[in-house]
This record gives structure tokens, C-alpha cells and sequence, in this order.
DNA sequence: TCAGATTCGATACTGATTCTCATTTTATGT
DNA sequence: ACATAAAATGAGAATCAGTATCGAATCTGA
């Protein structure tokens, strides 16, 4: 008989999400997991931790983002149905001169998407897609001692 | 006395040069450009075509675009004047399905682009910024065998 | 032609992520 | 409690895109 993949229940894994459950207000990167779980007193090796993000990726238990432009990625917990309490879908703005990280949860930008899926026929994904651009600080900064 | 930096003229550099120009229609990978002059004669190494697309895009002579989220790049010839006949500022949509990259000139993302600078004091850079999202082949495919 | 500044490129390195594979763990049937 | 197959784990090697180093090759104006 063949069991199904994923049945397992091993302390790494509970670990792992309980993890991202507690810290479901932010973005976590996977080598923070691996610290974090390793202080924990759960050492969990760096590949185990990729591996079952990625399946709690493909599950929709986490979302996953690309928050730099160099390959290094951020995962947040979405919860069970990701739609009521936790965070909702929300855009980022990321500045390419401080490197901070902006939460937009705008609704106007949300009728645009909308209308790009309906004018366009793609489905723009709110939650992995990131604007690179320049924060009003950094602006302000750039343009004053000129 | 201190000549200006990026003054010499070099084969390397004007091979580069000549390489974007002629392939300003579309996205070219570091990669491709070490192979590309590689087998037209002029083998050029790694770390010169990276430091010449850094320069040229400081310069504003060639785009770049963080196109998957791997950290993997593409660059693109922009012209002198980055306004005409070229490359136009423009948005792109990558499928997270199939990955396809497209192209979108719309009005709409452009007042996307408008409203966050105006309402939320942050000015987006088309060039930079993917929106991820399904396009209507796949959602198609992924809505129809269910 | 000369000196000094700039550019080149082989090579080593980085950082994030994936792959490999031998070694545990776990969930059952018995 | 036992055996056993399926699944999970993790150490370490491998990738991949891009960056840093640094001596050698080039270029330019005088």
C-alpha cells in the first residue's frame, strides 16, 4: 500500500511552522528559520527547511516573496485560508535606495489589477509581485543637495 | 592630472556597445553577451561585460530587469535619449505558471505607476518592477481539468 | 616614446538555493 | 512489541548569478 507523501509527522516539521505561524506579521527568510529553530533548541538542516517551504508554498500555507533583486527570498505564513484575520493581499514597495520594505494595501491599486485581469486576461498576484522604486525620504535625499 | 573615468576607447567596450544596439528589441543576459562576443571574435570576460552594464546602466544607456526571481538579470539597450524609437518604459507580467515574460505598454499600469507616486509619495520604476500573476492560457489550464 | 591612469580577465569568492545519498523516523500490518 | 517499507532528514557537494581581487595589458596626452 502506498502512503501518502506529506503524511509524516516529525518534530522538524512542527517546528518549522509553528515558527511561521508565530511570526505571521512578517517576512522570515530561511536562513533566519535555520538559525531561529536551531536556537530553539530544533536544529533543522538548511535543506529540510527549504523543502517544506517549498511544499507549504505549493500547499498555500506561505507565500513566498522575492523581496531583493539578487535571489535571496522571504516567506510569510498565510494561514489555513489566508483570506481572513492574517495578512491580506497587499502589494510592496521596495526602495532600491534604502532597501526598506513598504506595505501597500491600497484599494484603488487593487481595481487596476482587477482591471488587468478583466481588460488583459492576467491575473496579476498581489501578493508575489513587488515595485522597485524610490521611497520619498531617499527622493527627497537625492534631489535636495543637488 | 586626473583623465575622466570611462574615457578609453577599447574593443571590448565598443563590441558590447555594438552587441546591445543591435539586439535593442529585446532582453539580453549577461550570459549571452560573454557567448555572443565570445563566437564573434572578441571573447570578452565575465567580470568586464558585468562591470560595462553596470556603467552603461548608470549611464542610462541600457535598462536593467530583475526578470525572475532567482536573481538572475537581463539588460536592454535604451539609446541615447531612451525616449523614441527604442524601448519605451514599459511594464512586465511573468507567468508563474508558465513563466512567459510579456510585455505591457497599458495606460492602466501606467496610472498604477501615477497614483502610488501621488498618493503614497513613492515613485515606481517601470523598468524594475514585474508583476507576477497567472496568464489567461494557464488559468485556463489550471481551471478546466478541475 | 613615456608615465600614469584605465581597462581587462583569470580566478577565487559569495550567498542563496538545490541536489545527492546514506542515515534516521514514522506509520502501519503482524 | 517487531519488522518493514515509505518518507523525512541533513551533511556536504554542486549550481548559479554576480562580485572582488589584482597583476598584466592598453590607452592617452604630453
Amino acid at each position: 500500500m502506498q502512503r501518502k507523501e506529506g503524511g509524516y509527522r516529525t518534530k522538524q516539521k512542527s517546528c518549522l511552522l509553528a515558527y511561521l505561524e508565530t511570526h505571521a506579521d512578517r517576512h522570515v527568510t530561511a536562513a533566519e528559520l535555520v538559525q531561529a529553530l536551531a536556537s530553539d533548541g530544533t536544529p533543522v538542516g538548511t535543506a529540510t527547511v527549504y523543502r517544506h517551504l517549498e511544499r507549504l508554498e505549493s500547499d498555500g500555507l506561505v507565500r513566498r516573496y522575492a523581496l531583493d533583486d539578487r535571489g535571496s527570498a522571504c516567506w510569510q505564513y498565510a494561514g489555513a485560508e489566508s483570506g481572513e484575520g492574517g495578512c491580506r493581499s497587499h502589494f510592496h514597495l521596495k526602495c532600491t535606495a534604502c532597501g526598506t520594505l513598504f506595505h501597500l494595501d491600497c484599494d484603488h491599486l487593487n481595481e487596476i489589477a482587477a482591471h488587468v485581469t478583466a481588460e488583459h486576461g492576467f491575473a496579476i498576484d498581489p501578493g508575489r509581485t513587488v515595485f522597485y522604486g524610490m521611497c520619498k525620504t531617499c527622493a527627497e535625499k537625492a534631489a535636495g543637495p543637488r
